[in-house]
DNA sequence: GGTTCCTCTCAGCGTTCTCTCAGCTACGGC
DNA sequence: GCCGTAGCTGAGAGAACGCTGAGAGGAACC
């Protein structure tokens, strides 16, 4: 998908457009609202992330004129958690969705598939390796048919794991993706996470389970 | 590729741009921040790679300010390994990816590799010599369909004896590449390794095998 | 206000990996 | 056939790595 990224914050600005491309996206960066308005008038988007705290146009307005222009490019807007700003706010201006900072990278990128989608009323694919199946609309896991009870962080981890999975994902891209943007902890976080996730679903068969790969980081194997 | 690499320590820099040149890459060598700065500014790279402790202007600045100006060139830091800096920081001033000094040539190479991937999430091809496979992105070595398992050096030994299968690879060779660039050792756990790695790779049929060149290293032999 | 659940940190422990060393083998020149 | 050197290998030390239990702090829920 082609997404414009509306956000003056170099750091942020910059993690998201790496995560997005990772994902497959093409993606342009805004620096400040007028930017993002010329851009978001001259292109054509699948998504529009708009920071609301912007220099020279705040998001409320751009959002606002994009709206009255009759653009109904989807929006989904970022406010900061403090929200000095009211949350209703930007859905009454028009947004479709917002995200509170911080967010994990997977949240955000589920967030983004969602509003994508509207019009076109599927539900996101489930994800599926051998007989573990993640719903990411109903938020359940199951194997081979019982449900399995995560939480949150448990689901986003497993979620990437799905998305990569046969791939030997490194800790750190994991830590970048799971957790928030601005994580300053060790990735020993990770490691206890995988174990929480092994003991509920891993099973004594060969099935799709998770494996260390030692100095990298993990894989989810499929089984047979 | 077209790579440009920040680095101050002569040794380091002239190590990177002949392994690099070696990997069919054109590579610029900037000595501090500043020339760093103007040649990112005033040439198009692929990649960049920046070293973090710089003369003038460190690594951090240098990549904030191309970030800064729009410049999404995908970047590449070195830190050092007893980080005086936060490794996360580097991640946040916008850089895509950070190696850890000492770091070997084999793992450099694949790094950026990916990076330079990023947008185009197709895995990296698997290398094949006979029915030996190696993919990279799931960490996994087979041989005729059955998974072998190997330890990380393993690993990096065995990418880079397939990816110059059929040539004669001079040891201090395989060293530079596949041990830390600036490893003290003698060149014995080359030979150590080899060990290990026939142990496991080697067949009683006429396949593919590490063949030892006497006075020179080693060579892949492509069986059939 | 209390309880429960979730997230994260920390320290200790066991495993696995990496590398060195020393003695052994075998190749190749003479 | 002998000898010197290059290469091979088994043993073992030390370090790195990953896993886990315990528990603190917070958020969510009643």
């Amino acid at each position: 998908m082609r997404l414009l990224v509306v956000e003056d914050e170099v750091k942020l600005a910059s993690y998201l457009k790496r995560g997005l491309e990772a994902d497959g996206h093409a993606v342009d960066i805004a620096g400040d609202g007028e930017e993002g308005l010329w851009l978001a008038r001259n292109q054509s988007y699948d998504v529009i992330v708009l920071d609301i705290m912007l220099p020279k146009r705040n998001g409320f307005q751009v959002c606002a004129d994009l709206r009255g222009e009759s653009n109904w490019t989807p929006i989904l807007m970022l406010t900061a958690k403090d929200g000095e700003f009211d949350i209703e706010e930007a859905l009454d201006t028009g947004a479709d969705d917002y995200l509170t900072k911080p967010f994990s990278f997977v949240v955000l990128s589920a967030r983004i598939r969602a509003i994508a989608r509207r019009g076109a009323p599927e539900r996101p694919a489930v994800l599926e390796v051998d007989d573990l199946r993640l719903d990411p609309a109903a938020h359940t896991v199951e194997r081979g048919g019982t449900e399995i009870k995560v939480t949150a962080k448990e689901f986003s981890l497993l979620e990437f794991l799905m998305r990569h999975s046969g791939e030997a994902v490194r800790k750190t891209n994991i830590l970048n993706a799971v957790w928030d943007w601005d994580f300053e902890g060790d990735s020993n976080v990770v490691e206890v996470y995988i174990g929480y996730l092994r003991r509920k679903i891993d099973d004594p068969f060969d099935r799709a389970s998770i494996e260390t790969v030692r100095g990298v980081g993990y894989r989810l194997r499929v089984g047979r």
